[in-house]
DNA sequence: CGTTGGGTTGATCGACCTCAATAAAAGTGG
DNA sequence: CCACTTTTATTGAGGTCGATCAACCCAACG
């Protein structure tokens, strides 16, 4: 793709750019996603059902109580999905990642919002030629429910912060175990890219801008991490784990 | 089930009481359970791969990091599910009711710890032959998939109650929420039993015995509720609805 | 009838929020 | 490329909601 090439609006309010056939057999995140568990003769077949899709930064790739209609593998970029209340306060339910699946939630709406942090590239398919998928190949099924279940205990170990973690150990805990995600995508490292800014962390651990900002700068004054452009290094992996630690 | 028969200990340290086979015939959760994606010849088949146990009040299901050997189908009774940090801080992820299906993780390990807090009876099945049963039968798969899923917005709804919602507002969700899941096991009342401590409910919301405490007398004074023995009685269920609105 | 676990209430404290100002970065259009 | 706006990040001062600490009540129970 062409760095040239710009997003631009399809349907309603949705800014989604240049869509083609799949090319799953080129796939970065193949053996991350849903695909791993399709045979390659198979992985030729959902090829018919889905498509690729590219969402500039801060599009919108679908809204809280929408019919939900598609659902997603997301290829590149990171995504912000959040939960809104009437009077405006806003949770971040999670960051989807290269490789993540968004629509597990099976249900005719979306249960949260979600945009693109960073120019972001998924396959779609749509909702319910998957869910008919679902039912012809039990083994994709199987891989989903697997997913499902990870996530469901991802989000349980993230009430344990948002209802007994101070302030400190939830940086701590977001910034570990944020590596540990990007890890599966890039390789371990300790370089930790934060593609979203410190009210997108902050409305994810139920924390102000003010604090994140002031837990960061506290621990690099400790040199515990450095802030660099667009992310985190950390030096002292120790400290953040022993902070992080369940 | 005599009311005099007590539960033993069954195990290195889990009181289990007295069990025998299943019998899902008369079973009063059924149409709530996993069991609702079976057909009758095969709920015949499923009666010879579990039982049903007998769990006495604070007894312990199963402990967090423990190898998961069991899975469950609570059919009476109600049971906390906590994980506990390092340090002893606890965060109780739910409270499953008659009708919940305990072991969605598909881990190797417990991801967190399950004990009574009333007389509770449940189906257990070992976890490999439930699994085994999963891959024969792709409706009872999907239908554990979508209770997942389920499971999994439920969390996320969990995750905005802790992150961004007041003292106050949390405890009217959680009682608003525990009435509707009552509603599906004993039909829709005012009446909302409490079988868990405050504290429970504290570690629940992420708040102190104390705080929830206040909460419920505030509540009751202002004539919003009334407390009764192991309980309360919802009197102005517009203004909770209105505090608990998503 | 003493003990124990759960619940309530009050006084005080502090972690994090709020409000405000400034700084730095990233667009944006000429 | 430079002025100008907008967005994001940082820092400080002060306030508050819920935590902490402590006392007491009450029912259950051996």
């Amino acid at each position: 793709m062409s760095s040239l090439e710009t997003a631009v609006q399809v349907g309603s309010h949705h800014a989604c750019g240049h869509t083609s056939v799949l090319e799953c057999h080129h796939c970065q995140v193949r053996n991350l996603a849903v695909c791993s568990a399709l045979e390659t003769d198979e992985i030729d077949e959902i090829n018919r059902y889905g498509r690729t899709i590219n969402v500039a930064a801060k599009a919108t790739l679908f809204e809280q109580d929408e019919t939900a209609e598609s659902v997603f593998n997301i290829t590149s970029g990171a995504v912000r999905l959040y939960k809104l209340l009437p009077d405006g306060r806003r949770q971040v339910v999670g960051f989807a990642l290269p490789g993540d699946f968004l629509g597990l939630a099976m249900s005719e709406q979306n249960v949260f919002s979600a945009d693109a942090l960073s120019h972001v590239t998924a396959c779609q398919f749509s909702r319910n030629a998957f869910s008919e998928l679902l039912d012809r190949k039990p083994k994709l099924l199987r891989r989903l429910h697997d997913i499902a279940s990870h996530e469901l205990s991802l989000a349980q170990d993230q009430m344990v912060i948002l209802g007994r973690r101070t302030a400190e150990e939830k940086i701590a805990s977001f910034l570990i175990g944020l590596r540990n995600r990007w890890a599966k995508v890039n390789g371990a490292s300790v370089h930790v890219p934060l593609p979203m800014t410190r009210q997108d962390i902050g409305d994810f651990l139920g924390l102000t801008v003010e604090t994140v900002s002031r837990m960061l700068t506290r621990f690099a004054r400790d040199k515990a991490i450095v802030i660099v452009p667009d992310g985190v290094r950390l030096l002292d992996v120790d400290r953040m784990e022993r902070l992080a630690a369940s």
